[in-house]
DNA sequence: CCACGATACGGAACAATGTTCCGTTTGCCA
DNA sequence: TGGCAAACGGAACATTGTTCCGTATCGTGG
């Protein structure tokens, strides 16, 4: 049976509020700030949305199906599947930057499982070209590689001397240093 | 005048009740906790280390010093100027990953102040040294690389597939890249 | 059109945490 | 030993995420 009316336009309501406050305030916008944005009680957040985790998740879910559907097309569009990686993981970085706190809320718990189950196998599929094509030598878990790259980008965009994108750039190209050099 | 013989012992007691702490609960330990084993209230806390991370950076303080000092031993002791830097860096990793919440608590306003005033200025040096040598051509702010590596170590230490250690080691590496490849 | 049961709502209340405040206790010196 | 500056303890406050339950609302069967 289809949810009653109301408790669709809640939803919807919470989702908009959600990501507007999340722009204005970053992802740690506190529970209580949405509802009220909302216009609703905090009760009713926690009826759709069990767990602040999954709140932030469905309302990135879109973008991370974008970047999760952009990894295959970047591997046909690119002649070396090292680049179409480093595309991708641009594509990454792009979202996780523009999203004041997402990189460090990626360490709760529901949201780490949501990203890793959607972007892991892309990862693992970039990484696997790569490896195939001989241009990585070292072992590398997918999963490493995300959260090294989620990592690197806590702390973007506060303007001080971070510049998260410049080191993402040495992890991936160091990634392809010959298995000697390390 | 010199303290009070109360407060010097009440002194010693939080930064080994905290050091305890830390190693059993990670640096995440709640005020309440450090204080009860100190035996002492958290009032009492707060007039030696007006916040928090004051008493972290109190607790690690000869580690970070032991850390900075060896810089320019290192750079010394090694022939290329970038595996004095791979080494040192090594250092600060081998530090972090030991300290569960260490990384993550790097972003707290006092605490990456002195991180940032002891280490910056030794990670520069080796830095410098290393751009001198050629073997870094790129553009690298001592702070990026430090925060960066701190980001890195940021999950270290719980068993699952995260590889810190090899992460900084692409980083590292990545550094050394021709300019053209990047 | 209305009554009624299932569904959903609101927000008070709880737990955990960092921090502040102030009445009380204690060390030290004259 | 008396007194006071220094230090103490822990209750109280503010901020969060989360839970609970009495109340309001929706939608359907009559």
């Amino acid at each position: 049976m289809p949810k009653r009316a109301d408790a669709q336009r809640n939803e919807k309501a919470l989702l908009d509020a959600a990501a507007a406050a999340f722009v204005e305030s970053g992802v740690d916008a506190p529970v209580r700030d949405i509802a009220a944005r909302a216009g609703v009680g905090v009760g009713t957040i926690y009826r759709h949305f069990p767990t602040r985790s999954d709140l932030i998740a469905a309302v990135f879910r879109h973008q991370v199906e974008a970047c999760a559907e952009a990894g295959p097309a970047l591997l046909k569009s690119n002649d070396s599947p090292h680049a179409a990686l480093a595309a991708w993981i641009d594509l990454f970085v792009d979202f996780l930057v523009t999203k004041h706190g997402l990189p460090e809320a990626l360490h709760e718990q529901g949201l780490h499982a949501y990203f890793v189950e959607r972007l892991v196998p892309v990862c693992g599929q970039l990484l696997g070209a790569a490896w195939n094509a001989g241009e990585i030598t070292a072992t590398v878990e997918p999963i490493g590689l995300l959260r090294g790259v989620g990592n690197l980008c806590i702390g973007a965009g506060r303007d001080d001397g971070y510049d998260a994108r410049q080191m993402v750039g040495f992890l991936i190209e160091g990634l392809r240093a010959p298995a000697g050099s390390r």
